[in-house]
DNA sequence: CTGTATCCCAGACGATACTG
DNA sequence: CAGTATCGTCTGGGATACAG
């Protein structure tokens, strides 16, 4: 709970699940959440091990966020997160669901 | 996330799945809780749908909580939690671990 | 493009004390 | 036994603006 605890963090580590990811990609992933708070949440994943950064020599530079193999473990987690949200937001909405709602509320 | 973000609120899911408990018996369990939030996390999920709660007439009065059908669909999510969170305590340390940290931390 | 710097505030959490 | 009341602290998150 202490890694998939801040905001967005579970939405980000289900981005990155598949593949490596930009910071702009990952804006446009996550329409909804501030520079500040990807940032943050990005620095604080890293010092936990559960992704990591590379900065690519590009131009302009790109930087590359992935899972580590600890970050991987995670990923069952959220999966069952998913799962169950979906199931309940079907039940009580006959909207669509958009993944971020799955998992933020 | 909404269901489970608050502190405790995964413990308190896990106390539940097995069998409905009291009050008192929910402090035990969970012995670094405090009342206040204790009776606050149980209020949060009473009014979510995740858990019930009933006075029984006995003297002194005594209070039953037990998981709904929506509770107990949380239970999975709780696993997955547990199990990846057992693994990961075992990987940086040795010694025996709690429910509560692999929960909380 | 990839971020940091500020400011701000609601609300969550904790300790302690008190009550029907 | 099963809570409320009160107080204080702290930080997480959002908006906005700026920077290398």
């Amino acid at each position: 709970m202490k890694l998939l605890g801040g905001a967005w963090t579970p939405s980000l580590v289900w981005c990155l699940s598949a593949e490596p990811r930009r910071f702009s990609e990952l804006r446009a992933d996550i329409p909804r959440i501030s520079a500040k708070v990807l940032s943050a949440r990005l620095r604080a994943l890293e010092a936990e091990g559960v992704i990591t950064r590379s900065v690519l020599p590009t131009s302009p530079p790109s930087v590359e966020y992935a899972l580590t193999e600890l970050g991987r473990e995670l990923i069952p987690v959220i999966e069952a997160i998913v799962r169950v949200g979906t199931k309940l937001t079907r039940m009580t909405a006959m909207a669509p669901v958009s993944l971020e709602s799955v998992l933020r509320d």
